[in-house]
DNA sequence: GAACGGATCTGCT
DNA sequence: GCAGATCCGTTCG
């Protein structure tokens, strides 16, 4: 039997959450076809009380699966292009996720490869939209559960020492831009931006 | 019903 | 370092 993470591992604090998701593992099947990677980079999004966050208008159609608590996936589309893939924290009604934003690939290599028509083993996932394509991963997945669904999942993968994780201010965003919500694996050489 | 702007990526300079 | 692609969800009237 395979490893798997709790119920109340995804329900913790969101900060710590995003810390924590460091080291684990993203995995899809699609068409009996697994791609994964391990998780080097994040941003977390604190709910409602946060500028930058989604939830921040509250609770929408775009939005509401952020409000359904800690474990769900929730998939945005963004600039007409990419989409992007987070996990929900804490607990129901909070509206607070963590941002996957670069992964390190460990298996599918091939299959990456084809989604991304790009050959460069550190370009495939190091960034929110890269990964998305190279695993596969659009807005038909949000609202699937990362202990229930079929075809994407997080597993525990290896803890992540603090003194290993760098905390930075978060990209691409026009509110609340001095927060050092950003975390990267130091030595990573999968993260986005340095 | 229309206008606006965005949690990005790519390619060019 | 910067502009363009590209289109959905939100907001406002």
């Amino acid at each position: 039997m395979r490893k798997r993470l709790s119920a109340a591992f995804f329900q913790q604090q969101t900060l710590l959450l995003a810390k924590r998701l460091l080291g684990c593992t993203l995995e899809t099947k699609i068409g009996g076809t697994r791609t994964a990677g391990t998780i080097v980079e994040v941003e977390a999004y604190c709910g409602p009380k946060d500028p930058a966050s989604h939830s921040f208008r509250g609770r929408t159609k775009r939005t509401e699966v952020m409000f359904w608590g800690g474990g769900y996936c929730y998939v945005y589309f963004i600039y007409g292009n990419h989409f992007c893939v987070n996990v929900v924290s804490e607990g129901t009604g909070k509206g607070s996720a963590v941002l996957i934003r670069a992964i390190e690939p460990s298996q599918g290599v091939r299959t990456m490869r084809r989604r991304r028509r790009t050959t460069r083993l550190e370009d495939l996932t190091n960034g929110p939209g890269k990964l998305c394509q190279a695993l596969g991963i659009t807005d038909k997945m949000c609202g699937e559960h990362f202990l229930k669904s079929r075809r994407i999942h997080i597993r525990p993968g290896h803890v992540v020492a603090p003194r290993h994780i760098v905390a930075t201010r978060r990209i691409g965003i026009s509110k609340a831009k001095s927060k050092l919500w950003r975390f990267y694996v130091r030595d990573s050489r999968y993260v986005s931006k340095r």
